[in-house]
This record gives structure tokens, C-alpha cells and sequence, in this order.
DNA sequence: TTTATAATTTAAGCAGACTTAAATAAAAAA
DNA sequence: TTTTTTATTTAAGTCTGCTTAAATTATAAA
């Protein structure tokens, strides 16, 4: 297979299905920014080189071999955004596209010399875990949303989610990065936003941001 | 412009129309492996696009803008060619091939940062000018062909064409590698082989592998 | 200059990944 | 259960970069 967009399918079902379990035709399409007609389309044409499972109406299961195909793209993509951030310098909130791009066109030699140059890294810029070149994904602390943190518990940011490049800047600009630690001062119910202290400074922040960004929680005083 | 295709032929137009000062359609269908007619549809949509001069059965000529943009990926793919043998230590006969991919997925900031990574190199593995970002190509010294020296006579190895694998990696077997000096022994008028010498050994070599191979002259001894 | 050969272009058509619009099935609401 | 809404699929068609086969032009040979 020979296919960006095959790949792109792919990866986009084996995160989704890891995920939440299951996945639908309207989130391919959604994540693809494709209609939902391309997406049965390609399902079909999936289903017939063997990478998925599928019945209409039904729901949409990866094979063994679709599931390796996506692990390998998922490795890829994490492989090359370690390297745009750890050797080229490039800032985390750019890195998720960039490697958007390379992940398609790079041999497994180079992706394997790239992890080799890395050190055989875990983790991405976001806290993603990086597959092995056998398949094997590292496994990650439990981890809850910001969001659903309690006021007075704090704990670690393991991920955030990589997607939007305007959310990732303005985590920086909040001081947020992977390893930080998170307190939750208060907790309003009116809207379930949080004012929230990282390195000293308070921030409040609206719920659907507490919603992207995962915490390992250590229970502190008075909890 | 968004296309791999399209860079393509403005690379490949772009170097012929360097090297021998025209390109046809048929070298063109060669060198990217389609179909004069294939060659024919795209040279139509290049100077739709206002990328190239075209009427037909006549020469072919980009305008500025199809010279600026080619340039530009010859840049990016030599750039990529460097990075891969001096950071990734992929050998020479392999990086064209990689390079080719990765020339099409990579932003402008991407190159120029890997740029300054490698400290702003003048020529890529095979001995080719690397265009700035201002798309100013740096100048070469005067060579030729090993084919066309004379016995007795020497020089140093500036460049090599890089597009066949197994050429470089015989190459390297014979201990060629850029700035290497070579000594012309004998020269065999009924089939233009040549004895040559590098690095204390001899080998006999073929009239067309020494066309590939590209000297600075030296004159020495007896010449 | 005429004829043969080679290069180039045109014509028709295909495959992949899309689109919009219409039809159908599933899920949610009444 | 019936109705309404939403999700999904089908149908028909577009666009791009190719293909093969046939026609045309240019070049080389006689
Ligand atoms: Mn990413
Ligand atoms: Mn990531
Ligand atoms: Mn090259
Ligand atoms: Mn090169």
C-alpha cells in the first residue's frame, strides 16, 4: 500500500478505537474534514484489502493487519515529532503537523535511525507513548481530564491533546507543559471552569480546556 | 501549489535545462517513468499555471516563477540529502531515494531550520550545490567527466550523479567518494575503459561508469 | 527531395479520492 | 408505537494523473 489517505484512515480509526472503544463513520469524517460519503467509500475500499472489518450500519473494527499498519503510522508520526522538537528545536504546539506530513513519506530505515538518534524515546511532545517496531505501545499511568479534577486536588500533566495548534500556544503562554504540576484553587458550578495554580501563577480556565489536557492525580493536603 | 507531481516535472525540467541548457518531453517521460503522453497532459497544466513557456514541438522553458519554485525544491531535497547522511549517518548510495519523499512533505521552515542544524552546507552528499533560501546557487568549480580525461592525467573527485543506487554503491566499493583523487593509468581507445588509481589501488573501469563521475582537474606529472 | 523513423500530441478511457443530492436505516423524541 | 431527527449509504458526477492507441509533426536517411 502506497496511500496517504489509506493511512490517514487508518491511524484515525486505530486512535479512535483506542480511545473510546469504538468509532463511527461521522468521526472519521469530522477528523478528516472529509464528507461522511468519502468515508463509506474508503471503508469499503479498507475492508477489501483486508485492514478493516465491516458491515454497514455496523460498526467498524481493525484486522490484525490493519491494526499493525496503524501502530506503525502512529509510531512514525510520534517518532518525527520528537525529533522536530528534541533535535530540530521546532515548539510543540508546530510539531503535530509537520509530522503530519513526514509520517507519510519515510522509510521504517529511517524512522528506526530516528529512534535510534532519539534513544529509543516513550513519549511524544504530548505524552502520546510511541509503538515499538514490534508493535508493542509503552504503557501510561492512569490519567483523569483536568476537568474532572476536584477543587483542592492537584497532579501532573502526562498529556495534552495534540490537535490544535491555537490550544497548545496558549498552554504555553499559561506556563503548562508536560510534568508540570497542576493545583485546582476553585471549581465553579455555574459552568464548571477552573481557576487553577502551576509554578505560582493563577489562571482561570474554561472547562472544555480543562477538557484536553490529563493529569495523574497525587492526592495533597485536605483533600 | 500543493503537488507531488508537479514539483517533480519543474525539478526534473529545472535540471535538465541546468545541465544540458534544453529538455524534451521524452527525457522528461524517462526520467519520471510515465509515458510521453503523461509528459504531453502535465506540460499543459504547468503553463496554465504560468510555471513554464510551452508551445508545441517547440523547447520548453520555465518562467520565473517555475525556475524559483523548482529551485526551491532542489533545495529542500538536497538539504533533506545532507541531514540524512551527516545527522541520520544514512550512507550516500540511499539518501536520493529518501530525500525524493521527504522533499514534498516538509514546510520552508522545516528546511531552513535543518539549515542551520547543519550549518549551512554548500553542497549535498553527491557533490551538488545546495540554492540558499534566496535561491542563490553557489559556484562550482570547472569539471569533467572521467571519461574524458587523458592518461597520465588526474584530479579529484567533486561530484557524482546520484541517482542510481547500486552506481554509488559500487562506488564506495571501489573507494570513490567525493574529493578522493584519481589518477588516469591507461586509457583503452577500442572501448574508451580506463585503469585508473585511488588511494594506492587499480582498478579497470567501464567508459560508462566513468561518465558519471565528475573531476576538478589536476595537471600532473608529464602531462 | 522523397521516404522512413522517431518524437510528440491527441483522443478516449481508467482509477482513486473526492463532491453533492437523494435514498434508506437507525436512534431519539413524542 | 409512531413520528421526527440524525447517521449512513447509494448514485451520479468531478478532477487529477495517469494509460494505450491512433494521428500528426519533426528529423534523419536514402
Ligand atoms: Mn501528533
Ligand atoms: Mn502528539
Ligand atoms: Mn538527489
Ligand atoms: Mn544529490
Amino acid at each position: 500500500m502506497n496511500n496517504i489517505s489509506k493511512e490517514d484512515y487508518l491511524s484515525v480509526i486505530f486512535k479512535f478505537q483506542n480511545r473510546n472503544g469504538e468509532i463511527r463513520p461521522k468521526a472519521i469524517a469530522q477528523k478528516l474534514q472529509v464528507t461522511q460519503a468519502a468515508v463509506t467509500d474508503m471503508l469499503k475500499k479498507l475492508a477489501i484489502d483486508n485492514y478493516i472489518l465491516y458491515e454497514k450500519y455496523k460498526c467498524i473494527r481493525l484486522t490484525p493487519s490493519g491494526e499493525e499498519f496503524a501502530i506503525n503510522m502512529v509510531r512514525r508520526h510520534r517518532i518525527w515529532e520528537v525529533f522536530l522538537q528534541k533535535v530540530v528545536g521546532m515548539p510543540w504546539d508546530k510539531v503535530h503537523e509537520e509530522a503530519h506530513k513526514l509520517e507519510h513519506s519515510s522509510s521504517d530505515d529511517l524512522i528506526n535511525r530516528l529512534e535510534v538518534l532519539l534513544r529509543y524515546p516513550e513519549f511524544d511532545p504530548h505524552g502520546d507513548p510511541i509503538p515499538s517496531k514490534e508493535g508493542k505501545i509503552p504503557k501510561i499511568k492512569k490519567y483523569l481530564p483536568l476537568s474532572d479534577l476536584k477543587e483542592g486536588e492537584s497532579g501532573t500533566v502526562v498529556r495534552v491533546n495534540d490537535f490544535d495548534e491555537q490550544f497548545l500556544n496558549y498552554l504555553t503562554e499559561l506556563g503548562i507543559s508536560l510534568y508540570e504540576i497542576i493545583l485546582v484553587k476553585e471549581k465553579r458550578n455555574f459552568d464548571n471552569s477552573l481557576m487553577i495554580q502551576i509554578k505560582g501563577k493563577q489562571w482561570n480556565i474554561s472547562q472544555k480546556l480543562a477538557e484536553n489536557i490529563f493529569i495523574e492525580i497525587k492526592k495533597v493536603k485536605g483533600a
